[in-house]
DNA sequence: ACAGTTCGTCGAATCGATTCGACGCCTCGG
DNA sequence: CCGAGGCGTCGAATCGATTCGACGAACTGT
């Protein structure tokens, strides 16, 4: 059931049922419809193998996420949905590749062997050896997310330093003096993920400027750690009255041992954060945040590979957002004590 | 870069370079030490189309998933991670088709061209088409889910019947007399999903059997439906003591209506069903489930599918998994009214 | 009427691997 | 001392597509 089969059966050559297919070279209308003909009836779809090898392109993209074993937040399911979305929009297959470590056999065996013709990569570290490795292939990439120097590398992103302050700035506006960040994990912090760190420079510089007193959690990315932390936060610095966050995992447990505490949102505490609009509507009451567009941010990032898979010389671009926070129903003005 | 270029620089055949590679013929050590310096030199990787070409295998599976549009609920989530997490252990990579309808252009792609050795399949439906069609092109695969009529089908799956069944007879055993079943969404039901169909057979069954009044309702996949579903339940039906469930996305919704009614868990009302450990854990108080066991299933499915790949001619074999159900914080005695 | 196009088709080369048959060399046994 | 057999290597065929150059037929223009 090959090419080879079919323009047998048609009674012409090979590279006949090539142009038929393509459409590179005019082919009688007659002989088109033979041909189609033929295919219809045994259901032929050319080899991808043979094609990959002959066309140098495998019409497919790495998607290099977390590793599987641990729960993606919300986040992070956008950014593989939109991205997933995108491609098959595009035509293209995507490869999937579950590589948090460095020196991953998953990671090498999609970007080695020409198995995909560019990479999307996401949870990217202000040091990351996975784009150190891939610019060495020169293997077209894009990074959701990106590191301390990203000069010459495609990057979308969001904001992070600068939605954080806006939050401690819209906090203070309300009259809160003593706020908390609940950052993410202490290991991630450690390992360089970016968006903690960037968060960290944006809280400090906002409380800076507001004169307030910031206190700086980091807490494990699930709901457990959330309650945890929330009843440390409360025991130790009865002064704090709101948060800010980036840990949507965080959110149900911050939810019930706020609750447990007998606090009401707004009036007794507020919360402010980044998350994906998902975990900001799930929250009660809703949470006032930025919303992450993780469907555009997806979008954007398979456009981008695609340019630079069609154009790899081209000077690189890239797309850093600051969505607009969303106030919903999680912050009001400090309470009066 | 390909292994014409390494045998030149190695001063041998490129047959050489393959059986050094593949160990399939012998090759004087210090040969083969001198290939592979020129490997490690160069980093060369065989190129993935060629050896698919030749070998006639392209070690890759194919992993039919919901449009990526809709969000994946933590079961879905669970197979997908232990799919890839046991594809990586295998040294597969994953190709991902988010296809939900039935002729699709992404699920075509995957499955013709010999782009994979196999596929997995999940939220089968009791006539499924795709199944149909892999049946056609004689592309091995294994379904997370069973369709009507499984026969000669390679299939992993748990026995929902028996499960919420086993749901009924519990919270019968603690003297509820009626209970509501809240199913996934009315058009899954319609489209002939089978999880829900099977649930609702066993739900009926246990109800007669233990001649209780059985309510059902259906409810769409998420929280804000499980919020709506619970109160129209509490205002047509003051009768109702206890409910069981499929539907996880709905929990976080079905929980708040319960708390906004003053209704405390398990005092007032008990609630059981089927879920994924990790949303039967997010539950408050933590939900009594029979947790679906993802990972062995999603690593079994693997199992299965590389078996059937190694020899497709094997008689097809399935697994239903009953899991226990683990009593939890959510149901207690009927209230006395 | 004839040279120059254009059109439709074909044969052969090519992509980068694997693998089969062959061949030379060395060793060992009779 | 010679034939058998094993070892290590090589050349060529092969997998299934695409694509280039060529070629005959029909068509155009002078």
């Amino acid at each position: 059931m090959n090419i080879g089969e079919i323009a047998r059966r048609a009674g012409v050559s090979r590279s006949t049922v090539s142009y038929a297919l393509s459409g590179k070279r005019p082919v009688t209308e007659e002989t088109k419809q033979r041909i189609q003909a033929v295919i219809d009836e045994l259901g032929y779809r050319p080899n991808a193998a043979a094609q990959a090898l002959k066309e140098g392109r495998t019409r497919t993209l790495g998607l290099v996420i977390p590793p599987a074993s641990q729960r993606l937040t919300d986040m992070q399911l956008g950014f593989v949905a939109s991205v997933v979305e995108a491609a098959a929009r595009a035509d293209l297959d995507v490869l999937l590749s579950p590589s948090g470590g460095d020196h991953d056999r998953s990671f090498e065996r999609v970007i080695s062997g020409r198995r995909v013709d560019g990479v999307i990569l996401m949870e990217i570290r202000l040091e990351d050896e996975r784009v150190v490795r891939l610019q060495q292939t020169g293997l077209p990439f894009v990074t959701i997310g990106h590191t301390a120097n990203p000069h010459g590398i495609c990057w979308v992103d969001v904001d992070y330093a600068t939605l954080i302050a806006r939050c401690v700035h819209h906090l203070a506006d309300l009259g809160h003096r003593s706020i908390a960040l609940i950052n993410r994990s202490a290991e991630l912090v450690a390992a360089g993920y970016g968006p903690a760190h960037r968060t960290l420079a944006g809280f400090a510089e906002a409380i800076t400027a507001r004169s307030l007193n910031g206190i700086t959690l980091t807490c494990a990315d699930d709901a457990a750690a959330g309650e945890t932390c929330i009843e440390q936060l409360l025991e130790e610095h009865r002064e704090v009255t709101a948060a800010v966050t980036i840990n949507e995992s965080a959110l149900p447990g911050i939810q019930r041992a706020l609750e447990r505490a007998k606090l009401n949102l707004p009036q007794d505490f507020s919360i402010a954060g980044v998350a994906a609009q998902h975990s900001a509507e799930g929250f009660r009451p809703q949470l006032t945040a930025a919303d992450v567009p993780t469907l555009e941010m997806g979008t954007s990032a398979v456009d981008l590979l695609l340019e630079r898979i069609a154009a790899p010389e081209t000077p690189t671009r890239h797309l850093l957002l600051t969505p607009p926070i969303s106030l919903r129903a999680s912050t009001g003005p400090a309470p009066i004590r």
